[in-house]
RNA sequence: GCGCCCGUAGCUCAAUGGAUAGAGCAUCUGACUACGGAUCAGAAGGUUGGGGGUUCGAGUCCCUUCGGGCGCGCCA
């Protein structure tokens, strides 16, 4: 029996009583959909409702009595195996083994199908992460968000939303030209500009960009500066831009759309989406400048999007940018920011609203935190200027891939992530993603070694043999895992997956401790290992869905 | 000054308004001549920064206070 389905016989149990007169509630009161989660302690039973509690008030009953009266009639349903009463009114329900257990076999059927749901089908998302300016390497809260945004995107995908991976790439503006500056200095030999960029990186990518113009018969460094400049501006943001590319790659991240912000300004989409709010009457123009009456819509101050001198200003470009996305069809524009553009939030909002879009429905900006980095017990300083940064590439470098997914994935986005470099390298063993990854190539072992003893799934199917505590235990977290990628998904939330995982993988390794699948020596093989082998089967193919939901792989051995 | 986020075990972090606040690491004690010991069993570790309030019930919601991070431009 799943979840689903005891919530359902809980919900009927409920309108059942109340069309025989034993509960004074309006129909209407009794919810659709009944709330059933597994208690923390094991003794109150494999689920429990606190539905009594919430219909305590409209029936005008003491909730235990009330829950009394749905527990008497839950107790008859079959694969019910006791409904108790406990505390101020919960209900806490014990399924039979059998119920419970028949879940191994719908599991394995399922394959990689089992947690997809189609709680958000049919929804297009525009989900814009990293972003990172093409000045320099991916650092640390860009590798943060490109975790996080793409596990997020395989879980709306896997809740059955059309998902765009968009990345907005800001090569309007003066950072890249002070970037521009700067290659061209270190081109020349020179020192980089007060204002401009530090690191080894910029001398690599001046090396190359003149590789590049060279291949095209240019020599940016027989030419004069402003020229010269704006070769490495084309070539220099180019290479870098093919940089930061390849490292999202090999971090397993890869966006459906580049999104160039130079394009809004050529196309004319900064013009149509001022145009756009002109006729929607949000606009004034005092001092020769354009402005956005934010105000109206809960900014604190009006934000001007075209300045006095004629130039666009940057907040012109996210606005045309928003109204080329919703134009494009998404229903859901979703923007992740780093905690140090919060101050954004506000006049975003207000545009979204100033066109007539719901603020945190249409458009959703997730903020997460920074992450600090710390060496030897001490903060490590990073500054662009000194090119002291810790990129994608170094943490990737220092512990992998998957660690490195996994670690900045596993927390959630609202904490200052605090990660000790000295101990991410030295005792990466120890990183969580390792006990996870064990007990699948543990599932992929036993059953090895089960098919090498002749223990084989399709010889029997004895669910009520899944008699165990530990099967239980293990059984009900199982179940849980649909709902838990729906709420993971709609709470914009995946480090749940990575907490799921690890309390997954701690249930099955206890399991493995207690029940073996392959029976010891000469002892013959039974039903009963056989459909343990279902079991093991069927937790490894959660443990694998899950990992794929983060980006980290599933292996057979280690 | 105003705004947002955070404050939970020695450390890094979890916990839809639910029952006795949980993991990992670190510390200590145990367990295979049995499917891989990257595992398991157990011990120890907490006034959830402080104080009020709402609620049958608060780490979670509200108010207040302290501490930390980040932001508040006709920069991008």
């Amino acid at each position: 029996m799943t979840p689903e389905q005891l919530s359902a016989a809980v919900r009927d149990a409920l309108r059942d009583a109340v069309a025989a007169g034993d509960l004074p509630l309006d129909p209407a009161d009794v919810p659709a959909t009944v709330t059933v989660e597994r208690p923390r302690q094991r003794e109150h039973g494999d689920w429990s409702t606190n539905v009594a509690l919430q219909l305590a008030k409209k029936a005008g009953l003491p909730p235990r009595r009330l829950a009394e009266v749905v527990a008497a009639r839950l107790g008859r349903v079959a694969g019910v195996a006791s409904v108790d009463v406990a505390g101020p009114g919960f209900l806490n329900v014990r399924l039979e083994a059998g119920a419970a257990g028949e879940l191994a076999r719908t599991i394995v059927e399922a394959g990689a199908a089992f947690g997809r749901t189609t709680a958000h089908a049919g929804l297009r998302v525009n989900l814009e992460f990293v972003s990172a300016n093409p000045t320099g390497p991916v650092h640390m809260g860009g590798t943060r968000w490109a975790a996080v945004g793409d596990s997020l995107a395989r879980l709306l995908e896997a809740t059955g939303a059309e998902v765009a991976r968009e990345y907005y790439f800001n090569d309007a503006g003066g950072q890249v030209d002070r970037f521009a500056r700067s290659l061209l200095a270190r081109a020349r030999g020179e020192a980089v500009p007060e204002d401009g960029y530090g690191g080894a990186y910029v001398a690599e990518i001046a090396a190359a960009a003149v590789a590049d113009a060279r291949d095209e018969g240019i020599y940016p460094l027989e030419l004069p500066d402003d020229e010269a400049q704006e070769v490495f501006r084309r070539f220099g943001v180019r290479r870098m831009f093919d940089e930061i590319k390849r490292s999202l790659h090999d971090f397993g991240v890869d966006f459906d759309v580049y999104f160039h912000e130079d394009s809004l300004h050529a196309s004319g989409a900064v013009a149509h989406a001022v145009e756009r709010l002109r006729e929607l009457g949000r606009i004034d123009d005092r001092d020769g400048a354009v402005w956005l009456r934010s105000t109206e819509f809960g900014d604190d101050k009006d934000r001007v999007i075209v300045k006095s001198d004629g130039v666009p200003a940057y907040f012109a470009g996210d606005i045309a940018y928003y109204l080329d996305k919703r134009e494009r069809g998404y229903d859901r524009v979703v923007i992740m920011l780093g905690a140090d553009h919060h101050g954004y939030v506000g006049r975003m909002m207000a545009m979204c609203a100033a066109f007539g879009d719901t603020p945190g429905v249409h458009l959703e900006i997730l903020i997460g935190q920074l992450v600090h980095l710390v060496r030897h017990g001490e903060p490590v300083k990073m500054s662009k200027r000194a090119g002291t940064v810790i990129t994608l590439e170094d943490l990737v470098e220092a512990v992998g891939v998957d660690a490195a997914r996994y670690t900045l994935a596993r927390a959630s986005v609202d904490t200052t992530l605090e990660i000790d470099l000295d101990l991410l390298v030295r005792a990466s063993n120890e990183n969580p993603v390792y006990y996870v990854q064990y007990a699948h190539a543990r599932t992929a072992n036993v059953a090895r070694n089960a098919a090498a003893h002749g223990v084989r799934r399709e010889d029997a199917f004895a669910p009520e043999l899944l008699d165990h505590p530990s099967e239980a235990v293990l059984l009900g977290l199982l179940g849980e895992f649909p709902r838990l990628v729906t709420q993971a998904a709609d709470l914009r939330e995946p480090h749940r997956v990575a907490r799921y995982l690890e309390t997954l993988a701690g249930a099955y390794h206890k399991w493995y401790d207690q029940c073996r699948v392959t029976p010891p020596g000469e002892e013959p093989v039974t039903d009963a290992h056989r459909t343990r082998l279902w079991l093991n089967d069927a937790t490894r193919q959660v443990l694998a869905n899950g990992l794929g939901l983060l980006g980290v792989t599933a292996p057979e051995r280690m």
